[in-house]
DNA sequence: AGCATATGGGCAGATATCTTCCTATAGAAG
DNA sequence: CTTCTATAGGAAGATATCTGCCCATATGCT
């Protein structure tokens, strides 16, 4: 993929974002595995078999503060006998920009071209 | 396989307390991804791509009491970034078993046939 | 219009442990 | 000596996260 265009999300962020969102409303937050299943789940498909996709776009994300993420207390998940979470949330900016994104493509500004074909 | 033979040990738990004894006395204890390594390295070949089998065989060693475990502090995981280990020691009995199990092997009662042989 | 390149995405694998399902065989029983 | 079967072992996958490598391509620039 090219140069990033300022500010803009690509596909998988908006996935990430939007599912995200969904996760946690339900738990108040959401981890990397939930949130693979979760997104599967929405594309029918099997897409994410390979998760270091989603980790690498959710470091993306959390360095633009659209996400912000700490790590679950070891012991729960000791106890819970199962490999430690890390825990993200949507931030303000992040729940914007998702916004912000899917209208830019749903309502696209024509291109000039358009008018002639 | 066939119904265990009482107090034999199969040839995996011979490999693992021999490497466990050797991983012991480097680190005072061993866990199971190490001892795999360990003992891929000592068989030479690539043995036990699935380590469900030795997990398996550790379970049975702690049961018999050859072997005895406990999980590692979560803390010291988290703190270096990795999953949680269960550390291993083998007991006394563990050693003696294996000893045992190796004399029995290299120092055979000859069947009687051998005699006509 | 066309080229260069930054960057996202897939594949593979490391780190650890454990479970379930299936198969093959050695030892017990007849 | 043959038949039965308990049990070990392998394959595969669930649970989580992260890294490195390589490739394709949309963008930005000329």
């Amino acid at each position: 993929m090219p140069r990033r265009r300022e500010g803009r999300l690509v596909d998988l962020e908006v996935d990430i974002l939007g599912a995200g969102i969904e996760l946690q409303v339900e738990d108040g937050d959401f981890y990397g595995f939930a949130l693979a299943k979760r997104i599967a789940d929405r594309s029918g498909a099997s897409a994410l078999t390979a998760h270091g996709t989603l980790y690498k776009a959710l470091g993306r994300l959390a360095e633009r503060g659209l996400v912000e993420s700490e790590w679950e207390d070891p012991e729960i998940a000791a106890a819970e006998g199962r490999p430690r979470r890390r825990l993200y949330r949507v931030t303000g900016a992040g729940a914007a920009a998702c916004r912000a994104e899917t209208e830019l493509r749903t309502a696209p500004v024509p291109s000039p071209r358009s008018a002639f074909a």
